[in-house]
DNA sequence: AATTTATTTTAGATTTGTCTAAATTTATTT
DNA sequence: AAATAAATTTAGACAAATCTAAAATAAATT
């Protein structure tokens, strides 16, 4: 079955907001698609005869194994879109967003199958979010914060949760990247903010904000 | 001003109507968008307000300077990714046509842009139709038929207007794509069909169907 | 437990792009 | 030039995605 762009944004809205919590108010996914809940009730309806979610008035809802699929498809073509554009095209991080959120409606299947072979199959984005292979398989790497990761202990930048214009700037400032390797060295408790050494340049230090927002592998 | 999908569907097939001749009728346009005359209608008038067409009722139609300009741009969109569907993707050249009604629609200028570079600035997309540059500049070649080139002159193929499969099939038989060079060697009235000799290899006759679609230049 | 508050749904309206059927205008033919 | 045919437009309707305002239900508070 096919779905409009805006059902397919629904689908995509209600999978990112599961990861949360299971199931899902109207009003949560109302604000998430800047709409009214009046109108959310109303695509649920359409979502449920088409079997993408579960529903039932008053009660909250969640996707369907179908819908579930459907998600991973859509967020698989858009993060596919967001690799090329910045590792193809060359756009900076935080200008890719919107233009992939154009791209991921794009139907044919067997480009997103081409695309996915010219990038060498990717694994991840350029923001270090798995990108479902065309099982809609993800790889999940297990991660933690800059304020979660043990001192000392060599880590590899992996994702960026805040995808901004800002955040990108202070991060090059810091010369960090996804892959770039490092090790918190100390933490203050006054601020939550981490000294943090890549290689051998002299240690920085990193607000609260960021550390949060970085994380890596061990 | 900005554009929906289907308006900008219309402003394409209008600039494409008024290659034939300047001014477009109604039903003309009604069958190449697959929709009623009523429709067509009801558009025009939209487009009017938007001052995308030259409209009087009954009396026919044409694009606008800017309605111009907004063609140039969609079928500059739409050959680039072409362009890049087929020497990027690896895709044939009759399979790209739906992706790029589809990728043509994609707003960011700046797409655009960089993909025009990535590309290396095509002149031509696959097959053989000129790519309109940033400025909405079109490449126009000097171009004759088969049917209508000299004899035993050396020609090269720059176009080939039937973007079927069957005729790919019928071309890729001969080795005939864009930029091969070739000459006619003789012609048959009683068919139309021609003879012609592509390097050291031996002639082969083309039927008159053929040669009506295969444009050279000299 | 009753009342108040918050959330969710319904009812009815709007916009976009389409349709059919009927009316109008233009073109063609006798 | 009148009659017929063809093309075009209008009028009114429908589906999709949204809205506002009002009603219904659930949750929280006294």
């Amino acid at each position: 079955m096919t779905h409009t762009a805006t059902e397919e944004n629904y689908i995509k809205a209600i999978y990112h907001l599961q990861l949360a919590s299971d199931t899902v108010s109207t009003t949560l996914l109302s604000a998430k698609m800047n709409t009214k809940p009046a109108s959310v009730t109303d695509m649920l309806k359409k979502l449920r005869t088409k079997r993408i979610v579960h529903y039932q008035r008053y009660k909250g809802f969640n996707l369907t194994e179908t819908g579930n699929k459907t998600a991973l498809v859509i967020i698989r073509k858009h993060r596919l879109w967001e690799y090329f554009l910045v590792n193809k095209l060359g756009f900076e991080w935080d200008e890719v967003h919107n233009v992939a959120e154009e791209l991921e409606h794009i139907s044919s299947e067997e480009l997103t199958v081409r695309l996915d072979n010219f990038l060498g199959n990717p694994a991840f984005d350029p923001h270090g979010d798995p990108i479902p292979d065309h099982k809609g398989k993800i790889k999940v790497l297990k991660q933690a914060s800059l304020l979660a990761i043990p001192v000392k202990k060599i880590a590899t930048v992996s994702s960026v949760k805040n995808q901004s214009r800002e955040m990108l700037d202070l991060l090059n400032h810091f010369k960090i990247g996804i892959g770039t390797k490092l090790k918190v060295t100390r933490r203050f408790d006054f601020d939550g903010s981490a000294e943090i050494k890549i290689d051998k340049q002299p240690a920085t230090i990193v607000s609260k904000q960021v550390a949060q927002n970085v994380f890596c592998i061990l």
